[in-house]
DNA sequence: AAGATTTATTAGGCTTGCCTAAATCTAGTA
DNA sequence: TACTAGATTTAGGCAAGCCTAATAAATCTT
């Protein structure tokens, strides 16, 4: 399977089942403008390499890595858009095919010098969705920049799945582990023993992008939804299986030849 | 046939048939990695596409069509490496590889808008290599950021290869088309009356990076290597061909089913 | 200038990702 | 619960780009 196409699906997979449910083969079909029956055969290879849980007709889901993958291209592609918008002055209705383009092209390192070059942004021009945060192993966007001046080329990578607070539902819970922001935003948290390492939980999540209530070591704290997307945590409840429709997926398995 | 294997085996003709000499399918062979007989297929049909001249057992030249396809290729590589570098900051050793991946996926909007972040710089950083001039129809950077400036977004397309008069050989001519560089660069050449639109012939061209001499509107000119090659020119004469190996290149014909 | 060596081409296959047409499953409705 | 419409999967094919092995042309040697 070519790098392209496997990013391409598991991305078109990532957005499509962003509500936590599984994505249909026509839904997908339709995005990536193949017929169903591509999709299926597809879909078939992706579960064999543990990229997607495939259940035969009820649809898919990202695995644990096929959704590191599909976050990864989403963090090129949203950095990319703010880069052909901000620094090269793109049209914006062009920015958004460009970085479909480019995004598979993009090393690692370039990805990272991008972060810099744009001050660590959060969000997407096209569409305003995050932009998740890098997987290198530090804790904040200051450390970026720290270590970076120091001239430290090789920083050690982890594999977490990084969640915002800000898109976590009441009672899910996780240890802090990124911040996003300069100064300002590290000393606010600091303040109130958000830093990176603290274990926390969602007690309320507040409609209308409303502040967000959680705990922390015993004590309830209320911090609004703006800051909250910049706090990422690494989730210990899986995220997004409410909506599930269907309990154990039945293992597609090879047919003999 | 895909856009990146059309664009990396035109490239690969390019830099290998640069001494003017055809390029051999081993040669292909070897910097592709793919065996000779993948090259010979892909040779016929690039030349039943009008890309190259392919005449069996004698080697593979560019086309005009193909010559423009891959100097657009060059152009983005090394736009892209002293991005790269100069910019990001990425390690020079990593710059050409990361290069090769993205110059398929650079739009021609990106291209120019990359140029001019970059002020218009004249060679890559990697091997320095000259960096080919824009397609733009316009006369030389100056004009570039003054029609941006004025938020002209659609600048018409001209196909010419453009050639530096430092590439010439005693003999050759053309018309300067195309000047590289700001308003010091602009005045000069304007005092020696090489504007755009000017016909101009290389008398003589000295060893080891000296003066060219070039005839111009009657009278004789002695410009230094560097300025000389921050003029382009459209050439009237074509272009390396004299290291030519073999005579009128027997036509390949399609074998018949 | 005839064989030996190198270089290039042809023939025949393989894999990937896509397609169409036919079969099969699911879910909604009577 | 049986039927049907729509969604999905299976079966069989195709083109692109690569490969290996066999053949053919060009070039080198003596």
């Amino acid at each position: 399977m070519s790098k392209k196409s496997l990013e391409d699906y598991l991305k078109t997979i990532y957005d499509l089942s962003r509500n936590g449910k599984a994505a249909s083969t026509s839904e997908i079909s339709r995005a990536l403008k193949v017929t169903p029956a591509s999709v299926t055969e597809m879909l078939k290879k992706l579960s064999e390499k543990n990229y997607v849980e495939y259940s035969p007709y009820h649809g898919t889901k990202l695995s644990d890595n096929g959704r590191r993958v599909a976050e990864k291209m989403a963090r090129k592609h949203r950095l990319l858009e703010r880069f052909l918008c901000d620094v090269l002055k793109i049209d914006r209705v062009k920015v958004h095919s460009q970085a479909c383009e480019m995004e598979h092209s993009l090393s690692d390192d370039a990805e990272e010098s991008l972060c810099r070059l744009l001050k660590h942004p959060e969000l997407c021009p096209d569409d305003g969705k995050t932009i998740p945060p890098c997987n290198l192993q530090i804790h904040s966007c200051e450390e970026c920049i720290r270590l970076h001046n120091q001239g430290l080329e090789e920083v050690g990578k982890h594999n977490q799945n990084l969640v915002s607070i800000s898109d976590l539902k009441a009672g899910q819970n996780g240890k802090v582990t990124f911040i996003r922001g300069g100064h300002n935003v590290l000393q606010r948290l600091l303040d109130m023993g958000l830093t990176p390492g603290t274990k926390i939980s969602v007690a309320k999540v507040a409609p209308f992008e409303g502040p967000v209530e959680i705990n922390v070591r015993g004590s309830r704290l209320a911090i609004g939804r703006g800051i909250a997307s910049k706090v990422f945590v690494d989730s210990e409840t899986p995220i997004q299986n409410k909506g599930d429709s269907y309990g154990a997926p039945p293992k597609i398995e090879a047919k003999p030849k």
